[in-house]
DNA sequence: CACGCATCTGTGAGCGTTCACAGTAGAGAA
DNA sequence: TTCTCTACTGTGAACGCTCACAGATGCGTG
């Protein structure tokens, strides 16, 4: 190390200079530094000893000025702020698609679209080609900005499968439907026949395909749907709390629910206990998405886990085929019933 | 609106195309884009009308290629990785800056350093110059992290009081010591007379101000600190659960507990449930941060509030400043008690 | 009238990289 | 030998922007 081990910024070595310091010229270090081919084992080696000697660094900016890549992704949240931080899933997926593009090198840029303000300053960043692609988290159907994305011809991927959508996009999901009946089931095996649920949000597909779920498995069983057992809430603690409190009342007879989110679940269990129900003697609660809120309540939920790492995985893998060229791509990946206190 | 309708990119118009439109020179167009100083009214006039039109957005990459800056910040997080997703804080703190920065129209990188391999790279990355300063998080004292970059000239802030630092290095923390006489001083208030304290890990500010603060309250009314009373966590929930039974079976006389997090808090309820002791009846606990976990605990958490969105908006002005070339500076803001269920 | 000064404007250079192209050398085929 | 082909290397010319500078204009002052 022969560089500045005093403070305070020195000029960078250049692509120049690692030339020079290897001797050769400047398009053999650029082969070198893109792959590598057409460089011959001596210089490919020169030029590594130069990078090491000088410390250098590709200036991204200067690439990106050529390439017209960014080499960055942006994670773009369009629901208000509150959900955002209030759910554990959130973080599992942000921090398992930095760790995914960390691996290739990607930085990957935090936007959070909250208000239509914010959403139009961000969606000309974004559209200006300052990001390479975009993952997008658990948009409403009401939500323009995929379709704005789409159009605007940004690679996109989205978690969770968009609900209304005219023509392909990406996604990649967990199998809500699948994962809603093995809890139904789960719970009609413990013998209640009185199964409610607390649905998400049915302009999201978790809220749509859960729900499904719950009336395939019912009406498979030969039980009749009755519709004063459904009650909707909005993934939220409190939205959870105020579904079961109709529930309660709409049908006192109620022996278990399923509720569409671990979080809503703990609301949930404060309405139920008290309302004076015991969990799981008097009422089984199932939830959904195995998060962190599945520990804390108590009794700790029973609940159908999403695969957060492989679906955070997935979705970077999907959205850097796509900036690569290829075509749309949809994942769905299996859940997994997790049994635990309360059902 | 002229231009593409239909999908797919063109080339995005620059500069010069703005400057066609307008009837100027790439010049004053430039100068109107860096705050219209020597622009002459008509001219800014005519400028604005171009982008309108053109939809031009400043390419930041030939930007930043000439002024050496990126305009962008990075979050840092130096923790290993379960801490960051358990522990609602931090979500709360990055969205308090992705939008403090939003508003400065300047973009976060997330930025995950769990393992070593992780944090070389993340270091080549910042010291190349690809983001203009750091928001550090929660750094324990042996992390090398803060002093490489402050060494590299880096702007920084660190979220906490970092110790052990020689030099200055500007930090915005609550008032962590203060906070903890609060919540100390409500417990002896109850009448309790045995109060126990489980501390945050001794090598984070937290974990050595809040157990100062909890001795400095006990040392002014004249208790003696029993040493048996203070067991230490690692602000996690398991961590609090453990220290909780510790202090059951060094000190089964406790009557009240202060723990240094809400989240660690959670842990010392379900061990005090266990051990058949009633809260608040028999043992008041008292949390610090009034994260959501507070009110996801029963009884709900009485905690000391960090007042997280100022502590995130004071971060990113700080650090603006001290890219802008002013001296790093240290903030420190006060905390509130929030009194519920639990003591 | 000449001069300084402030305000405004255009122009060339250059930031650090990649890309296309034009070379060079050596090996093998005709 | 000569020609072709492959492997490798160097060299301008961009990419889109900002910055320094030079020029132009108008106004007040000596």
């Amino acid at each position: 190390m022969t560089m500045n081990a005093t403070g305070g910024r020195r000029r960078p070595p250049t692509i120049h200079d690692v030339a020079r310091e290897a001797g050769v010229s400047r398009g053999t270090v650029s082969r070198v530094l893109n792959g590598g081919h057409y460089v011959s084992p001596a210089a490919e080696e020169a030029v590594n000893a130069a990078i090491r000697k000088t410390g250098y660094v590709v200036n991204r900016h200067a690439r990106s000025l050529i390439t017209g890549r960014s080499d960055s992704v942006g994670f773009l949240l369009t629901e208000p702020q509150e959900r955002f931080f209030e759910d554990p899933n959130f973080n599992v997926l942000l921090r398992g698609c930095t760790q995914a593009l960390a691996a290739h090198d990607i930085p990957l840029l935090l936007m959070l679209a909250g208000t239509p303000d914010e959403r139009r300053r961000i969606m000309r960043y974004i559209t200006a080609g300052h990001v390479d692609g975009v993952l997008l988290v658990s948009s409403h159907s009401g939500d323009p900005v995929a379709d704005e994305l789409r159009d605007a011809g940004v690679p996109l991927v989205a978690c969770g499968k968009p609900i209304g959508r005219a023509s392909k996009m990406s996604y990649v999901a967990a199998d809500d439907r699948d994962g809603a009946r093995d809890m139904v089931r789960h719970l009609l095996s413990l013998g209640r026949r009185r199964v409610g649920t607390v649905t998400g949000p049915l302009d999201t597909p978790g809220g749509v395909e859960r729900l499904a779920g719950y009336r395939e498995v019912l009406a498979g069983e030969g039980i009749e749907v009755d519709e004063r057992l459904i009650a909707s809430g909005d993934y939220s603690r409190a939205g959870g709390e105020a579904a079961a409190t109709r529930l309660l009342a709409q049908a006192p007879d109620l022996d278990a629910v399923f509720v569409a989110s671990d979080l809503m679940a703990q609301g949930v269990l404060t309405a139920l206990h008290r309302a004076g129900r015991r969990v799981p003697q008097d009422i089984a609660v199932g939830g959904f998405d195995d998060s962190p809120a599945a520990l804390s309540a108590r009794p700790e939920l029973t609940t159908v886990r999403q695969p957060w790492d492989r679906i955070s995985a997935e979705m970077v893998r999907v959205l850097l085929a796509q900036i690569g060229g290829e075509d749309p791509a949809a994942v769905i990946l299996p859940t997994e019933l997790v049994i635990r206190g309360s059902a």
